[in-house]
DNA sequence: CAGTGATTGTGAATTAAATCACAAATAGAA
DNA sequence: TTCTATTTGTGATTTAATTCACAATCACTG
């Protein structure tokens, strides 16, 4: 089978997030040179992308907006309602919560979980709320797909291991730890907003020390 | 000059907030294969990313943890301290400023802005906050360099323009638009829960369609 | 229904990144 | 000091990703 690759990947969820902004403003088609503008990506690569989900696009005519979506959702499993879950429920994550309850979309979130006790009982949500050491137990039960982890750096990698043992496949990490594991089937997403900052930072130098 | 590739750029700052936890540790050297091992990436990997900043490491024994921290900063510019700005100051911006505010290091907020006049007034922060129309303004007055979005999709764009306008080098985008700029010496940032999601799906999906 | 202009899909070429393999350097032991 | 076990740094190689170039396809017009 011909195996995307994953920049490939990435680009194609991105070009998702356009699509769905697109169909909302009620277009119907789009040429892969207009999606690359938008997208900011050159046209020979939003094709070369796409093809990797085997024809979609009308010679005359770009890509037919409805169907380019239903074929990146049918090739990257974005049909199935995944079942998320968020691990600490500070600042960061109940904000990440709420704005999650906004976009019911294809991940619905499913429970909470924070060590302290006093927050289980108190925070204002519809969604189950449980302490931290029940994760395995509630992950394998509920039968929860992705976790997102908003815990303070030290227990960030504490928090992965017990998602992984309640058997969770995937997990976007917000913590300043970088979490790794081992297990190959398993995927992380570290997004660490200082890392981000600092990736700036390094880029502005070395645009500034090349013009030199 | 011999230019730093992107993903190296990438992995370095990984690797620097390590260096950073370790330091707090106590530990005062490392060997590639350690760093390696705890960042995710082979060894080889490892010393060809650090090879880019010049000789740093002793053959026998390592890496200094302080001398390869200090090396990294002064190639990728995290030295000088940057002033940063948050735009859109909801739930996830405040939840961004308060966590940036306890971590002051390199990364200095200075301002804030929220087209929500009521909420500019009673925010409870010690950082000052302006309305929206003043970003531009703010922006070049106090010759701020980095800027974060947290704004509704809609306005996003919008206020990656006026962060431009006065003058902005860097931008952390947190909505859920994708944001870019003609401009090549504007870096951008786009951080996306959603898509990260749904990533996290498509790797699941494609790992286990391989696996048949 | 032929002719034109636009647009896709893809093999080939190019460029970039990751990995390897090993010489050179060093620490520490004997 | 000399020998050995480590560990770096980097040119060479391999692999992956991007870009190119153009034939094939289709919509639309007159």
């Amino acid at each position: 089978m011909n195996t995307i690759p994953q920049p490939t990947v990435k680009r194609l969820c991105t070009i998702y997030q356009f699509l769905v902004e697109l169909e909302r403003e009620g277009m119907t088609s789009i040429s892969s040179a207009e999606l690359g503008e938008k997208v900011g990506i050159g046209s020979h690569n939003v094709r070369k992308d796409i093809s990797f989900l085997g024809g979609v696009g009308n010679c005359g005519s770009g890509y037919e907006i409805a169907k380019l979506k239903e074929k990146i959702a049918a090739h990257l499993g974005l049909k199935e309602k995944k079942l998320t879950c968020i691990v600490g429920l500070g600042r960061i994550g109940s904000a990440l919560l709420q704005h999650a309850q906004h976009f019911p979309g294809e991940y619905q979130i499913v429970a909470g979980f924070d060590s302290n006790i006093n927050k289980v009982e108190t925070i204002k949500t519809n969604i189950s709320v449980f302490p931290a050491y029940q994760i395995t137990e509630v992950v394998k039960k509920m039968r929860i797909n992705l976790g997102i982890i908003a815990v303070p750096e030290a227990a960030a990698q504490e928090a992965a291991a017990r998602l992984i043992e309640g058997g969770i496949k995937g997990i976007v990490n917000f913590s300043a730890t970088h979490i790794k594991t081992s297990c190959k089937d398993i995927f992380i997403r570290n997004i660490d907003i200082t890392s981000e900052l600092r990736i700036l930072s390094a880029l502005i130098k070395i645009n500034i020390d090349n013009q030199q």
